[in-house]
DNA sequence: GACTAAATATGACGGTGTCAAGATTGAATA
DNA sequence: TATTCAATCTTGACACCGTCATATTTAGTC
């Protein structure tokens, strides 16, 4: 039986996702660098090629973690933009430091997520790419609704997917420097996103 | 005599600067995940542990081509900024279009210049800090500039340091997303800078 | 010419991802 | 129930990698 999730004798029974799970806490431990096939089959208690029957290579697995990376990112998004209390304008600030913060409290998950180890040359899975894409496309569409109630700084025709595309780099560049040691000074995050804000509201 | 850079004999004469020139090359062609040690000593024709008669290890190598890199980027906004026809909103919209331009051409440089390898945990060298700081010092007192001649959107009280941040974490975002694979239409850079520079400016 | 220190080379160690081949197991089939 | 079979797991091996300890060569100085 597949779906009982204890552990069986010898064939593990539920080793992919136990790897996912193992290899997703070993990230927030010690970074990408302290991460390796060896290491976590080692701590699952399993040979090391084992991972192998369950992923492609060591970039198939990374691609599972950033998945489900992107489905939080996503929700996290969904659920503040259709709270009810706040305000439009609100929503808008609460996107920019939710977002920020969102890669501050999982830095090396983030760093994942957006990293070129993953995207670049085709090494992105499918399953990967529909997690992310859906969770772009949400991106666009709250900065459409933005843009509609005149929320932002602009003159000339509006674009809502050149806006998003700004608007994104502003929190990812932002959430970069923050997490790659770039900024220093991680206790004005807030600070920073506020002026962010403030730049980017129509006055 | 050190001063003749043309190869010696048996003693290279000029390692650290070929070492330097060559592993530049490899991150061009290759990207960083090709620079390995042994195939820059190897490249250069030399045994594998020679370069560590001037590195520390590989991450001091590192370092001192971000270095470059960095000195590079500042040059670039120096002369930039201090053209003599373009008006100063020219100014921050060339800033803002050089900048990812500078990325997008380097794409490997810049990954190295910004990435956590090198800034992470104690990594950077003091030269490299040396080399890096001005280069973002310099951006602030750009900002400041735009700041006080009211060229960029804000209400409340102005801080060139976070405005700058906040230019800063755009670019820097936008060459990042650029970079890494994820914005896939390379040919739309220079509309999505025109787009960024439109929100900042005032209206 | 002898000496010293810098520069280079060789060998070795532990670590990595991954492939090929064999062993074990659970489940379906006969 | 007995047999087969495919999925799962293990062991062994290979080619890389960064880096250390040690030996060798060379350049410059007295």
């Amino acid at each position: 039986m597949k779906n009982t999730p204890e552990k069986s004798k010898y064939h593990h029974g539920d080793l992919r996702t136990t790897l996912l799970t193992v290899a997703g806490e070993m990230l927030k431990e010690g970074g990408i660098e302290e991460l390796s096939l060896r290491k976590l089959a080692a701590r699952v208690g399993v040979s090391r090629t084992a991972p192998y029957h369950h992923f492609k290579d060591k970039n198939a697995l990374l691609c599972g973690i950033a998945e489900s990376g992107f489905k939080q990112l996503h929700q996290m998004n969904k659920s503040s933009f259709n709270a009810d209390g706040p305000s439009t304008k609100e929503k808008f600030s609460s996107f920019i430091h939710e977002y920020v913060n969102f890669a501050k409290a999982n830095p090396d998950l983030y760093e994942l997520m957006f990293g070129r180890t993953i995207w670049k040359q085709e090494n992105s899975t499918s399953e990967l790419r529909d997690a992310a894409y859906p969770c772009f496309q949400y991106q666009v569409n709250m900065t459409r609704e933005w843009q509609q109630l005149k929320l932002l700084n602009h003159s000339g025709e509006e674009s809502a997917l050149r806006a998003s595309q700004v608007l994104w780099g502003t929190v990812h560049g932002i959430a970069k420097l923050l997490i790659d040691g770039i900024y220093t000074d991680v206790a004005h995050v807030e600070e920073i996103c506020d002026y962010a804000v403030d730049m980017f509201l129509v006055h």
